[in-house]
DNA sequence: TTTTATAATGAATAAATATTCACTTATCTT
DNA sequence: AAGATAAGTGAATATTTATTCATTATAAAA
């Protein structure tokens, strides 16, 4: 009973916080800066969350889950494993080069000292279809038999290595290119 | 004349910073606890570096050169692009797999909103031999015609995914991983 | 409409911590 | 050996900022 908390002040809190910790950095956040930026009273915050720590921790989870979101969209584990397989590389990339900068952050919190043990766990389970694509190919001799984890490194590490060059302005990845990285992906692990 | 600083000193707080942003994060740096950790005054940090700014920019700068360093050792530039090649691949995987934390920090921080514009081009202006050596690859026929950039987040992304991964126990990077991770690589660029 | 539980506020508080500085110590020069 | 210059110290200061809390506003339930 009684007054309900406000989903659209959620969601302003964590749009603050993710503006101002791709400016700043984590140890720039302020919280008052976060509850300034989102339109509401500092005290508010404490009222969505715990502390800045549990603020930082949900507003990753709350990205990632919209990011696996989007790139496992239209997924299906019965389609042959090339579909999958090319479909999964491109929106993957598609995504992350879309928002090159949420991308980052969640890349760069993922390693982070800030992130509970919990949400670390959950983001990893995010990528078991992934594993399970890649065990799969390798068990119908498309894909080289290495392990899977040197695949997934193979597979994503370019992506984001992309993504960052993207982001910086460094290189621009366009259409062509993202064909090129796709034959470079798949020239690599193709057995 | 009079004294002199002492580089010891110098080292000693590098290191103590390195340790505790390893921990703990940027944020969680305290200049009081890396004055401890170095075993001198809080006051004396503060003659060998402006603030604590300037303390992270330079410990970047430090580990970066002595990171590009090892990873160069014996390069040059006059051999055949195979044995560059493959020389340059293993020694970078090498040493960022010796000292994944570095690896992980120098990756990082170059990133973030902390180091100034001067010290990233510094870095930047490190991986020059790495494009040349591409370039050289590619005028061979050797390596696929696509633009160096590509080709870099190809070879250099994966390695990092791999210390990623190694640093974090959740795979470990032996003699025989190397060498499927080496041939991933080639197989991927070659033409 | 009244009650009630909870959201919302933001100034005040409580810490935390970067930085300074008056003073001491060490080393180099003459 | 004396003087000069800069390193080294760490308690004190200044500042920044997370968090609290007394109070008010709002919406659901009775």
């Amino acid at each position: 009973m009684a007054r309900e908390k406000d989903i659209d002040k959620l969601h302003a809190i964590y749009k603050a916080t993710l503006q101002l910790v791709l400016k700043q950095g984590f140890s720039g956040l302020r919280m008052g800066d976060v509850a300034k930026e989102a339109g509401i009273a500092t005290g508010t915050v404490y009222i969505y969350f715990q502390d800045k720590n549990d603020l930082i921790n949900q507003l990753y989870l709350w990205l990632k889950s919209r990011n696996v979101e989007a790139y496992m969209l239209g997924y299906d584990a019965s389609k042959p494993f090339m579909n999958n397989f090319r479909q999964l590389w491109y929106q993957y990339a598609q995504v992350s080069l879309a928002a090159p900068q949420e991308s980052a952050f969640l890349e760069q919190y993922y390693r982070s000292p800030f992130l509970s043990e919990e949400v670390r766990n959950t983001a990893e389970n995010m990528l078991k279809p992934i594993y399970e694509l890649l065990a799969k190919g390798k068990a119908e001799h498309l894909v080289k038999d290495f392990p899977t984890e040197l695949l997934i490194a193979q597979l994503m590490g370019p992506i984001h290595e992309l993504v960052k060059f993207h982001a910086e302005g460094k290189f621009s990845v366009d259409e062509i290119v993202l064909e090129q990285a796709f034959r470079l992906a798949w020239d690599s692990i193709k057995s």
